[in-house]
DNA sequence: GTGGATTGTGGGTAGGGATGGGGAATTTAA
DNA sequence: TTAAATTCCCCATCCCTACCCACAATCCAC
């Protein structure tokens, strides 16, 4: 399965298009993992974009947790509502819905992270104030997080 | 998999592209590790360069740490975001992003270095310093390491 | 030592990627 | 049936990347 990695600042249009990285479309095998992405709310106020072989994948995990979890229903429902199916243009650019516009507060200026199984979009402005404390607390939660042995150094 | 050694002193040029020593280059099966490399910012403030198979499984490792813990999930945003797919030029250069020269304060002359399973890039006047100390302590750190039995993994 | 091959470095240039805008085709409303 | 709106496709432009060639230094064989 594809993993995607790098920052990328592009814009969005005043059409509400949006280019996707050549480098990240290049890193993905239309024939096992699907064409387009579907658009998802991510966590921390961005849009998370997955494969659609990926894509399957989330969804089954989260239909074995509806079907006996009242919460997680709410939440599979939610989640699938605000989720679009999109393709690229033949300039390799999707069009952001306004709803996800607004629901990641995405201006003008956009950052488009790969994040190993998804590509995030951020507003720059958010993205900045985040990553600012993220590669402050960088080290040391590396070495939180792998301390209990298995750490790739 | 790939056992990379040795320590080079190369340049990086006005259009911030950076030779890879031509014996680290062949030590590397491009037809099980794959092509070129994964830049990823280092601890210590330098560059770790893996090759696409061990980064693969780097990933994997850090798959498991759930994406629903906040601070894993900000340690893989700042991990994968700041981390850059490259291939070597028919001259066997990387381009190294001007983020990466920041992140690992390089200048003009850099220090190349195999590291078992990665090579690192090192500013120069970096390398220096940490080498003074790291080859002082050397016996004493060999000692301590390994008197319990233990492997440095 | 000498000649040839390999390697590291520098610079010009063509092609691809990001972005903007016009126009055709389809849909919706009146 | 016509007008307005939306969507998608295509072209045009700019800029950056990566390729190509050139040269210098080093290594190696003989």
């Amino acid at each position: 399965m594809a993993i995607f990695t790098g920052t990328y600042q592009h814009t969005i249009d005043e059409k509400n298009r949006l280019a996707i990285p050549s480098s990240i479309r290049k890193c993905m095998d239309e024939d096992t993992e699907g064409n387009g992405f579907f658009v998802t709310p991510g966590l921390d106020k961005c849009l998370a974009l997955y494969t659609p072989l990926h894509f399957k994948a989330i969804s089954e995990k989260y239909n074995e947790q509806a079907s006996t979890n009242r919460k997680a229903r709410n939440f599979q429902r939610h989640f699938f509502s605000y989720t679009k199916k999109v393709d690229c243009d033949k300039q390799g650019r999707i069009s952001v819905e306004p709803k996800h516009i607004d629901y990641a507060g995405l201006k003008k200026e956009v950052i488009i992270v790969g994040v190993m199984d998804r590509i995030e979009i951020w507003d720059k402005k958010s993205w900045d104030e985040a990553e600012a404390g993220n590669s402050e607390s960088y080290e040391n939660d590396a070495e939180d997080l792998f301390r209990l042995g298995s750490v790739p150094s």
